[in-house]
DNA sequence: TTTTGTAATCGTAACGTTACGATTGCATCT
DNA sequence: AGATGCAATCGTAACGTTACGATTACAAAA
């Protein structure tokens, strides 16, 4: 079928490309469109025509619009790799994303996260890579890899922990990256992180309102910063109040449905059981809600509940819950466009970002 | 608990000081490894440290065993562009996702896919782009893109519809690819897809063992394949039991909590309601429960529901549930597969998968 | 001895892009 | 006229890799 034409002859070095036995590799890319071909075909220099499409001062502007007028009509794209080649530059943000194998579903929470990021990603001209680890990869090592790979112009790191080692490691090897949390080390590094401190004190405040004292809290891993925040902002409300903090209503590693369910069905059945309860999100509560159903109890009567709720689940459950959200999505944006300033202007001052929750007016 | 600081910033953005240290743009990049340096340091050539490290049979065992011991201690990786420059490879694979920016939470249901397709391209040597589309963009240019971009050596499309375009595309640009989805075109593609058909037909006569006649089936856009093959097991079981089909207990559009809510609601309001409900996917679920919820209206007794569940939320719901599920991160594992071995062998027999759904035993 | 064969290695030329210094042509100033 | 300045364009050399043909060295066959 194809015919191959030999479009090096005005450059004198001319080559015969055979097609053998009808299989080749990628039909596309060889009959892509280059700077070569365009310069041939106005009888310009490579370079002139790389300089004209990027509007260099020093190209003629009527130039300018013959070269972008010929590279449109023949559907000139950048070779994504013969840049990134020359320049260093990859045009690829990478984020290194930890999936719960455990437990698809709190997975789930960090789509709209995704989803930020790659639209604001693709509309500042960079393609968004998910690296994505298990429980059982290292951290540290996964980040170490990426800086080896070079192949991304920044990096997305998540899930921040106490002296996070990342952020040194990236701020020494000077790549530019953002941290969806922060940590407790004392340097200032680009992150985009939400209150969570803020958003516990005022759950736990809510719950107070309804007249709950004793008030269990959900967390995550021990280790996780957020939790750290959540824990912290409890601790104000319950102090504010003169509430004693009892340990035993603080439960950890509520990441899936069946762990927290088990808990809050033993504190259920305590002796001196909690009114209310601030969830650490959507599946946190759905392993309460199955707790309470077991035995028989409403929410919104029995035990107050409050919940973050950025997927809009817990809104729309028949039971009386208090929500609060974050915009994920506009944290995924914020997250792309810290991390597109630092790429641009790697010594400019540290951008970080802190989002409120949002939480519904207490009825 | 770790101390955290950083206590002062407000709300939206913050900016702290710099910490300006005088450096380069990307130190990792210049200092970087390369062919060139394990040549000169072990006096070979350029040609035979390349060879050497992809075992070539042409080179002496000996040199190739000192090239591999110069590689690792000097950390070398081999660079991507170079050799995506010179052979056409990426090493890359993207998944054109389109992301629902009316309702996040329908998305979530799809995260589990994304996770089994980075895992499994990771395994298999690439790395995983996701060009994530919003119901704005067009489906055909977006692959369109894709392809003049060249980034990747596969692609993975999603959502087929009818006679979908993008697989004629695919076909005769000769691009790697596999559909999550099928097509009603009359050639061989490489896809996935689950057994839709068959999983509408088992709900329904799940429905009619709990003694439903009345049956409602919710469903997502009518342009879409899967929607289609489920309307048809639907339809199947119905003729079957010769049960004659109501239009009426057919809905469209639930791809939002609100929509599947409002219907539902709609129908229990009728002369004659419908006494089964088989559920588009957990969204569709939670508007129903929504609804019955509103009228008091108690699910497993007043109205029988079966739903998709991959993502074990029904299950956790204090309600009685009939469920079934897909296994999503192998969905998403068989396709990088699939799209491998394309990638491998674009002339080979075209590989296509169907899942089954699991059901869970009829208590 | 010369020829042939073969294993091991090398040199060069690309892939598509951009940086940089060189080179035109032409108008303006001594 | 000759020199100077400037705008516009060009040529070459990389970036790191791999493909391909050329070139060794040396042993075995003639």
């Amino acid at each position: 079928m194809g015919v191959w034409i030999d479009r090096d002859v005005e450059f004198g070095n001319a080559m015969a490309v055979s097609k053998s036995a009808g299989a080749f590799a990628n039909e596309v890319g060889r009959t892509m469109a280059n700077l070569k071909q365009i310069a041939a075909e106005l009888s310009l220099s490579v370079t002139t025509v790389s300089r004209a499409l990027k509007d260099g001062p020093e190209v003629q502007p009527s130039t300018i619009a013959r070269v972008k007028e010929a590279a449109k009509r023949v559907g000139y794209l950048p070779n994504h790799h013969g840049r990134a080649l020359k320049t260093g530059r990859t045009q690829t943000l990478t984020a290194v994303l930890p999936m719960e194998t455990r437990d698809h579903l709190s997975d789930l929470l960090k789509l709209p996260l995704i989803e930020g990021m790659t639209l604001a990603a693709r509309q500042a001209g960079y393609s968004l890579s998910i690296y994505s680890t298990t429980p059982d990869d290292d951290p540290v090592e996964s980040v170490q890899r990426q800086l080896q790979a070079r192949s991304a112009d920044g990096l997305v790191i998540t899930r921040l922990v106490s002296a996070d080692p990342r952020v040194k490691l990236l701020l020494d090897q000077r790549m530019p990256f953002v941290a969806f949390g922060r940590t407790d080390l004392d340097v200032a590094y680009p992150y985009v992180d939400v209150d969570n401190e803020q958003i516990a004190y005022e759950a736990t405040r809510r719950l107070m309102d309804k007249g709950c004292r004793r008030i269990a809290l959900q967390l995550l891993v021990p280790e996780d910063q957020a939790s750290a925040m959540r824990l912290s902002g409890y601790g104000r409300a319950m102090a504010e109040a003169g509430i004693p903090i009892d340990q035993s209503l603080i439960g950890h590693g509520m990441f899936t449905m069946e762990s927290s369910a088990g808990w809050f069905d033993r504190l259920l059945a305590s002796s001196d059981p909690p009114t209310g309860l601030a969830c650490a999100n959507e599946l946190g509560l759905l392993g309460a809600l199955h707790a309470l159903g077991k035995r028989g109890l409403t929410p919104g009567r029995d035990v107050h509940i409050v919940t973050r709720d950025s997927t809009r689940l817990a809104r729309f459950l028949p039971a009386k819950i208090g929500v609060h959200s974050v915009d994920m999505t506009g944290v995924g944006r914020k997250l792309i466009e810290v991390l597109e300033s630092r790429i641009i202007n790697p010594l400019g001052p540290v951008e970080t970002v802190l989002v409120q929750g949002r939480f519904e007016p207490a009825e």
